[in-house]
DNA sequence: TCCATAATCGATACAGATTATCAGTTAGTA
DNA sequence: TACTAACTGATAATCTGTATCGATTATGGA
């Protein structure tokens, strides 16, 4: 019983080492995340190979793809109900499960017919937050969220 | 008093140009889009005035970027509070002003300097409710959202 | 007005992420 | 075991967005 469980998709060696990185993962890995985990105990794997497999894996519902990071595609194989924090300074996605309250009106139900609903917070995480307060004492954060290039470049895993 | 007031940029004839299309509109360009209207009146304008124009007019918060469709980036001038709303089927991004309430817990903004809170709604419009019934009465849309490719692809403005 | 300077432009090369192609390989079933 | 559709790796292609660079233009001061 994993991620391929039920997809019609084949148990390849390369799928089963993609779906074992995946899941119970936290870390909203992009596919070169992925690809670099999996290269461990299949050195030629190919990135094709990682793409197709998360693309499938997306179409039958079993991982869901994070639009958070406007540079490149994350991945979440968690699909039940919860959103995601991105800190704008260390660039890390964080799962947020209580604690955002989400309500839409009935008029937009009606209208629309909701498949999803994703709230997705920017912000900056304490250690961020201290290291900002470092340069100008009561750090008052910009809120562009452009030029604020991501400091900690993937160092969190 | 237009989109490059008080930003510093000179108002140059392609940024005015830019700026017009922008102002008031409410399809959520992509740069693609931006440089396909202001070609009109001038035609040698390059990608790359369209997209240092928009990085500068981000930078200085007078659009805003949005990361709904996980293709690419598409802008927003209306840089007010209000979310917005996929349509998986059409992909046409709506605005949603009312109807959406969003609360966040004590805890979320002690551990994390809120900087924006974004609701991103994937769903299907009526007119593409009423075509994918067409295939199968009753439908219940399948939940994925990315076997579904949009069919309008840029056919509305 | 004229000039110096910096900002901006267009063209184009470049980078990074993702997708398509294709010939060879393999998992799963009869 | 043999068959075949599904799959793989290598690689080319595509697509979005960025960087570079020489030419052009706006702007403030002499």
């Amino acid at each position: 019983m994993d991620l391929l469980t039920n997809t019609g998709l084949r148990r390849t060696p390369q799928r089963l080492a993609i779906a074992g990185f995946l899941e119970g993962n936290r870390d909203h890995p992009t596919a070169e995340d992925v690809l670099a985990a999996v290269r461990h105990d299949h050195p030629t794997i190919s990135c094709a190979t990682v793409y197709r497999t998360l693309g499938a894996l997306q179409e039958r519902g079993r991982i869901r793809e994070l639009t958070i990071d406007p540079r490149r595609r994350r991945y979440d194989p968690d699909t039940g109900p919860h959103h995601h924090l991105l800190c704008v300074g260390c660039g890390k996605v964080t799962d947020i499960r209580d604690g955002c309250e989400l309500r839409l009106a009935a008029a937009i139900e009606n209208e629309y017919l909701v498949l999803e609903s994703r709230v997705e917070i920017h912000g900056l995480c304490r250690s961020c937050r201290r290291a900002e307060s470092g340069g100008r004492p009561s750090a008052e954060a910009s809120a562009d969220g452009r030029s604020r290039r991501h400091r900690n470049e993937g160092g969190e895993r």
